[in-house]
RNA sequence: GACCCCGUAGCUCAGCUGGACUAGAGCAAGUGCCUUCUAAGCACUAGGUCGCAGGUUCGAAUCCUGCCGGGGUCGCCA
């Protein structure tokens, strides 16, 4: 049961038959007729804003049309009392048996409470952290793998069918970059002395296990080989075991992407050829020169002719180089292969989670999809996740990329855990810059949110427990036992959940759900504070077992909120802290 | 020069993709209470011209335009 949607579709309805009464010409346009939970519980259960929004087409004015929609509403189910107030509002107060409906629906649809059918079986692709496979995942990767995670599950428990994808950068110079340093490596497990790493290639320790592993493989055999014949080898050993390295520390943090999708097999599969073919012969290509860059030039800058992908014609600042001085294929052309080989694997949806210095890409990507697929045919999502400072205990931590001293994901994960790194990096707007403080979110504190929700679920668990251990049997529940305000504000919230997953979802902002739970938690540890000071709130009263059995009845309506939210996220709902 | 993101209480941020009568939390501050069915507390108070100026609208923190301030990006790299 979604109350708000459920709702809202009466009201469509009502207006639809409404208009037909009166003449009106169809099809009624009700697109932005709303059923909300109003800012203020004093103004009911439920409001909408009809009246306003089509007084115009009704030729009346709003209060007159909001009176006319009420005595139609007046019959509905759950109806209590309905008013009109400001320019037109309709605001509803539901029938006390409304609540108890909600409580039900939770308890009888449990894990599945909040799923939707929104995205009708759409096929989605998220594509998240893509990183080079030349290092371990540092933390400037973690909100990304997180986010585009968490987004993934948004989507999936509102009915799309998403695949969760990584693309492996395997075909450009920095993978020969990383090569050469492991052959470096290679060469000091075999005993030579290396020296310092020189600048340009890879400094990082763990290349040495990469150098190892190669010595052991080959023996001595490539040492002595030029570079054109050790190179290949050495790169896809290297790869693989930088893969193998990456695809371990998301599986750390729980995140395990289903494709990893090689750039370099688009090119052995002759598809980047192809793709830049099906350009050319639609016409989007041409030989020409772009205009310098303004601002800062480059000083290497030169102006010549090259092949251009004409990105302008689909929304583009400018067009883009699909080949390289050398005849080789550019990064883009390959990107653009990449695109054409998920719309045709027919993915409706393209999204992309990635860094905030790629905001640049947002509209190549775009022209590339309306390029290939037709304009309108399929929705490229962009959503660019902001940097994440760390800090221990309010100082901030320092990193320098450039010596190779960076904090890594997995130092990260290690020390705090998945579900606190999980929460807190979806306990922000993606946009909005985080600071994450080691110290902070670690703390058993109320002030630490992720404490404060998981504390909530345990909580549900433990009273379950105690009541179980003291012989309580569940019966069957009866809600209108619970009237009190703070016991009718964690049924409104609850109420609201699948609605919130669904605008979640639409917006593509897992964040909204953490925020959700952490209100929902809040409710929840203010009913229980007001257990001690009023103890007939107390969810085990041992004298009264009608309330005693309602209320744990009503634990295990917020338990399962609690857990499938926690699980959009990635959360493990903790049983006991 | 262009494009993208951000600018809401002292601090950190929400604000449900335009809604109202008092713009919300948390921290910090002030006052009082508390030793608790599971413990790492509770209640109340104070605090904001929603960067600035226009505009659209019955109605704007939310949409449009222009400025100001902060960050990012801008041809063969990936």
């Amino acid at each position: 049961m979604n109350l708000f949607a459920d709702f809202s579709e009466i009201i469509r309805n009502e207006l639809t038959a409404m208009a037909v009464e009166s003449g009106i010409a169809l099809p009624l346009d009700t697109t932005r007729v709303t059923a909300e939970p109003p800012r203020d519980s004093s103004n009911g259960d439920l409001s909408t804003n009809a009246a306003m929004v089509l007084a115009n087409q009704f030729g009346v004015r709003p209060p007159e049309l909001a009176r006319r929609l009420m005595s139609r509403l007046r019959a509905r189910d759950g109806v209590a009392t309905m008013d009109v107030a400001g320019p037109g509002f309709i605001n509803i107060r539901l029938t006390p048996e409304v609540w108890p409906r909600v409580l039900d629906s939770a308890l009888r649809l449990g894990d599945n409470y909040g799923r939707s059918t929104l995205g009708g079986g759409r096929k989605a692709n998220v594509e998240y952290v893509s990183a080079n496979p030349t290092g371990p995942l540092h933390v400037g990767h973690v909100r990304g793998a997180v986010f585009g995670d968490a987004l993934a599950e948004l989507l999936a428990v509102t009915g799309y069918q998403v695949t969760k994808e990584y693309y492996i950068n395997d075909a450009g110079a920095q993978v020969d970059t990383v090569a050469r340093s492991a052959h470096l490596r290679y060469r000091e497990a075999l005993g030579e002395a290396v020296g310092e790493i020189p600048a340009g290639l890879y400094p990082g320790e763990y290349l040495k296990p990469v150098g190892e592993a190669l010595a052991k493989e080959f023996g001595a055999s490539l040492a002595a080989k030029d570079e054109a014949e050790w190179l290949a080898p050495v790169r896809e050993r290297t790869i693989a075991m930088m893969l193998q390295m990456i695809r371990d520390d998301l599986a750390a943090l729980n995140i395990r992407q289903e494709v990893f999708f090689s750039e370099k097999s688009l090119h052995d599969s002759g598809e980047v050829a192809e793709t830049v073919a099906d350009l050319r012969a639609a016409g989007h290509v041409y030989q020409g020169r772009l205009p310098p860059p303004k601002g800062e030039v480059p000083p290497d800058w030169e102006d010549r002719e090259q092949t251009l992908f004409r990105a302008t014609a689909f929304g583009d600042d400018v067009d883009r180089p699909l080949l390289k001085s050398d005849g080789s294929y550019t990064y883009f052309a390959s990107d653009v292969a990449y695109s054409r080989n998920k719309i045709r694997r027919g993915f409706k949806e393209l999204i992309y989670v990635l860094g905030a210095d790629h905001g640049g890409y947002v509209k190549r990507l775009e022209a590339v999809a309306a390029a290939i697929a037709g304009p309108g045919q399929v929705e490229v999502i962009v959503r660019l996740c902001q940097l994440v400072k760390l800090f221990r205990a309010g100082e901030p931590v320092r990193m320098s990329k450039r010596s190779g001293e960076f904090v890594t994901l997995r130092e990260v994960v290690d020390e705090v855990g998945p579900d606190v790194v999980r929460f807190m990096m979806l306990f922000r707007k993606n946009e909005a810059p985080l600071d994450f403080d080691f110290a902070k979110v670690t703390e058993q504190s109320k002030d630490n949110p992720v404490f404060y929700v998981q504390y909530a679920h345990a909580r549900t668990c433990s009273v379950i427990r105690n009541a179980e251990g003291e012989g309580i049997q569940p019966a069957q529940p009866d809600f209108s036992l619970l009237s009190d305000p703070a016991e009718l504000a964690l049924m409104r919230r609850i109420g609201e959940y699948p609605r919130l997953v669904e605008a979640a979802a639409v917006a593509h902002e897992p964040h909204r759900i953490a925020f959700y739970l952490y209100d929902l938690a809040g409710d929840f540890h203010a009913l229980w504070n007001k257990g001690k000071e009023s103890p007939h709130l107390r969810f085990i009263l041992r004298n009264d077992v009608a309330r005693t059995t309602t209320r744990l009845a009503f634990l295990r309506a917020i338990r399962y909120v609690l857990a499938n939210g926690l699980r959009i996220l990635g959360v493990r709902p903790a049983d006991e802290m």
